[in-house]
DNA sequence: GATTCAATTGCAAACGTTTGCGTAATTTTT
DNA sequence: AAAAATTACGCAAACGTTTGCAATTGAATC
């Protein structure tokens, strides 16, 4: 505030000019020795901090990524962060993170908030208005001020693209076969939000699944959820509640897998035995559930850093568009591994 | 990047002075109704986005909430930047969010960069090192540049400063008060990482209610935890393992709970009926731990509310320092609900 | 003593935007 | 018709830093 002191402040000081203040705080061999350290020693002294904004303009360039998000309220999209700080931290970047709530408008205008601040890249995980209503404008006209955008998680009308996805259709195939070969005779699905990428590839994986087995989706058995162990508790309870009960189910999470099991030990069935139950996201907590919970984890952290080193070949120049789909892995814990398959 | 736009491109296109065009964008009565409908038409045509990194070096603000934090693995600090992000992104401010991994020297290189990107204010969360080892100085630098900085959570050694933090200690009162009632005897304690100001208060919380019932710290009875479910199995299992048995847990956080219950339920004792358990924080998933979890919530992103109102008044010109405890509430699930009181 | 060379330092422009003040041009008032 | 007021726009400085080029100084060479 009113204490910062400046380059110029310090040149009057000195009685110099600017310049030679500059270089000597940056070492340049053009400056006599002598002076570069008296000049270092007072810079310190007094507190001097380097004006970034200042370096932005002239460089044209912010040192900023800009990280687009629905939410950070899981464990996925929280490692995602953690992986692009790990990486972008050393590289001297900052992360500017705005939360969309799923909200279309917000997102637009986080953007344009982004763009007028001039960070040097956007990294975003679309909303679902985004999603279901296929408003890219908004996308498109940044890509057009060639912006680099990386997407991660949600795919993108546009093929060419920069982009880090979990094979979220791979993780789901295993994660049904996995139960599929537990023995399982009727597998449900709780199908995540419509419209979202990652809802709709692991219910793809999943019907792949089962055709590959001889067997058909049934509609019964796929019931939608949000992200949230409330909502998978509710269509858990409407699966057992109807005649065509599943002995087996795939859920869109593990949150949502927290909700179920309530439901399913409420109402007394056995897991494993009775009902096997696989998630997704493999969070933290998934091995402490009321039964130690299988999940699929999408190596999340890592999809931050992989977004992140895109990122950086982009600021080395790199122009080509690059795909990444992470490999999913099954971790297999008590709420699906049967002894012996009936 | 090369095809941005700016006042002075669009000056040249009308043979004017830049100051015009930046009038007639600010729609400034000053110039021509139809001059000024004439060039916004241009300049949202041709996609021209203000440069507000122009605007941070003149105005001498950059719009901007520098936060550094520890983590954002748990509930608490994803909730409190969703509470920052409510407030402020109305306000028209963006957040720089940097995560310290609880290491000093992280922290010192972080604010350093948030300093020279000219935040107009900072949100801290200290890390366990800064703590441990009283690393102030670069705290007390930035304080003396007089740069607003909120302390989130965690106490800061001096007095006067802006400060918004859960009474912790009366939310651990308020636990073992209630566990009391419940009938517990031998209550332990998963105590938190030593040096953090949460993991004290709760103790000093914990220990001030004993004493208030007459009965002492039993030092078999309290354990140190980090904040991970693997860390409150293993210290849950020594605590089951020696002569001195709990019948009453009171755990520094949720997440050492889950890890608790589990050790405690392979061991076959009952919850709550012989071993009661609250934990902290009250996560989304707290209703569907094995046994419901109890839980002190802490209101974490109201946390954020708070420390963004603070700031926001500090922009205002409030130069006062404000202390705010937002009160715990003790929400009771299974874990601890024992009907009739032994 | 004149010339060349190296060692230091200063000048000025640039990045994009805003804003107080000056200055035309036009209209209104006397 | 002259004076005053209004309207519409331009000029230039400012924010803090870097950098190519010019300029100054002093020493070394011819």
């Amino acid at each position: 505030m009113g204490n910062t002191v400046s380059i110029k402040d310090i040149a009057r000081k000195f009685k110099c000019a600017p310049s030679t203040i500059s270089r000597a705080l940056n070492d340049h061999p053009m400056i006599n020795i002598d002076t570069r350290k008296t000049i270092q020693e007072y810079a310190n002294k007094v507190g001097y901090q380097k004006n970034t904004i200042s370096l932005s303009l002239l460089n044209q360039c912010s040192n900023t990524l800009g990280v687009i998000i629905p939410s950070i309220s899981h464990y996925h999209e929280t490692a995602i962060i953690e992986g692009l700080e790990a990486i972008l931290q050393p590289a001297g970047y900052l992360l500017n993170i705005c939360l969309t709530n799923e909200s279309h408008a917000l997102e637009k205008e986080y953007l344009d908030r982004l763009v007028a601040n001039r960070v040097d890249a956007i990294c975003i995980s679309l909303s679902q208005e985004t999603f279901d209503h296929s408003l890219n404008e908004h996308i498109d006209k940044a890509i057009s001020r060639s912006l680099p955008i990386i997407f991660m998680d949600r795919f993108y009308h546009a093929l060419d693209v920069d982009r880090v996805i979990t094979d979220d259709f791979k993780g789901a195939f295993m994660a049904t076969e996995h139960l599929i070969q537990m023995g399982c005779q009727r597998i449900a699905h709780l199908h995540g939000p419509k419209g979202i990428t990652v809802s709709q590839q692991r219910f793809k994986g999943y019907e792949a699944c089962l055709k590959k087995y001889g067997r058909d989706v049934d509609d019964q058995l796929v019931k939608q959820v949000m992200f949230s162990p409330e909502s998978g508790l509710a269509a858990t309870k409407s699966l057992l509640d109807q005649k065509t009960k599943p002995d087996g189910i795939f859920a869109v999470n593990d949150e949502v897998c927290f909700g179920a099991m309530k439901i399913i030990q409420e109402k007394n069935y056995k897991i494993p035995e009775e009902i096997a139950l696989v998630g997704f996201d493999d969070i933290p907590l998934a091995a402490f559930a009321p039964i130690a919970l299988s999940s699929v984890s999408r190596q999340s952290k890592k999809i931050g850093e992989q977004s992140a080193h895109l990122f950086l070949s982009k600021m080395n120049g790199m122009h080509q568009h690059q795909q990444f789909a992470l490999e999913p892995e099954l971790i297999i814990r008590e709420s699906s591994q049967r002894n012996h398959c009936s």
